[in-house]
DNA sequence: CAAATGTCGAATGTCGACATTTATGGAGGA
DNA sequence: TCCTCCATAAATGTCGACATTCGACATTTG
């Protein structure tokens, strides 16, 4: 057996599943006993998720209280998407070898899935190919200290706010904004793409922000 | 009592300090059953904080064996440099607000600081000048996100090899390198800012790299 | 003599219980 | 009616103990 499943790594996928299906929504309180109870083990592995959950920023913690889902201020929202361009920017930039004609043929492909999915109304699988996408980009870069970095924030954000970016823009616009990232990759200017995908997560946290200026 | 300290607090601190003088070295292994020895308390706060600090990738884990002291290849060395180049030259270039006539006062007094530490051979002195040099320029920045990233990885870069960088240059040019990132910091160039530290932090990993590469 | 195997010690994984702190809700008084 | 205070319940913080697994050494076997 490779890697052992510990009951933690359990309760870690639990909390995300409830996080997708909306059973947890931000700020909601997350008790140790109710998911002791839940998954049928003691507090000890669960308070390690917890605790792995809050470092992963998906959960806000206080001493002696408790810890909540991560409920982000607009502002934090925002902070949180450009970061994430930058790094993911800067991963495809600097990621030196170039394209396999299959490679290119696949990113183009799920272009035209998002598309369709959009235009099919089906979320699921348009998020779907809106992560692969960005996967498969930033996925090429060697730096393995940048790529974890990236996918935790990533996952942060897709668990937080997976629900939303959907409906920003319509099957055109999704398609022609990811197929203009696509041409900034592949014409190969390190300047530009970083810029593209900057502006690119700006516009989406933007976005995501002002849905929660309530 | 605004911040309550909790055993996993004094835990961390403990070993911080431990990989500070290095009693802890890359390698190493991390034995809950000690710390908790050590400390007069119980595994269950010592094993919040080692996770932690797996968490903050200054310990490696592996289920069923435990923790050592993260041992990183030159190439994770390199990465994480490059990594911390990145967040740091961006937060810099991407604070909106003017440097105060004070501001840039105190930062070309740490330059003069950080070579006179260095002639006096007060590597203590040196290093401290140092990270107080960095924090005060990137530590303007707003995007609390980023913010936390760059400590993170600051911190982790801090407590494995800060013996080592002080000794990669001479009082001279430590000084200039240093008055060089002024230079491009105040005129204000985002991109050179940004290429700047970039550089700055690819040649220091680079060094630190090749100290263990045997 | 080398390699495989069995055994033992030690460290981690998990558990249940207790101590401490926080939040809640009601009783009492202004 | 509203505020204050206290009592109660529930959640977190910590502890000690047991179960399980891993690593190392001694033993056996070819």
């Amino acid at each position: 057996m490779i890697n052992r499943q510990t009951y933690p790594d359990h309760v870690v996928e639990h909390v995300c599943g409830l996080l997708r299906n909306g059973q947890l929504q931000p700020g909601d309180k997350v008790r140790e006993s109710h998911l002791a109870a839940d998954l049928g083990v003691s507090r000890a592995p669960v308070r390690e998720a917890v605790r792995h959950l809050v470092g992963e920023g998906l959960l806000d913690y206080r001493p002696q209280i408790g810890s909540i889902v991560a409920k982000l201020s607009p502002q934090q929202i925002i902070d949180s998407y450009v970061a994430r361009g930058l790094l993911e920017g800067f991963a495809i930039a600097d990621s030196g070898h170039e394209f396999s004609a299959t490679a290119k043929q696949e990113l183009r492909q799920l272009c035209e899935l998002m598309e369709v999915s959009a235009a099919d109304g089906d979320d699921e699988a348009l998020i779907d190919a809106g992560a692969r996408f960005h996967r498969q980009l930033y996925g090429r870069t060697e730096n393995q200290q940048l790529l974890g970095n990236i996918e935790r924030l990533s996952n942060k954000l897709h668990l937080l706010f997976y629900r939303h970016w959907a409906n920003f823009y319509s099957p055109d616009q999704i398609r022609d904004r990811h197929q203009q990232l696509l041409k900034l990759v592949f014409e190969g200017e390190g300047w530009a793409v970083e810029q593209g995908f900057r502006q690119h997560y700006i516009e989406t946290g933007h976005k995501v922000a002002a849905l929660y200026t309530t």
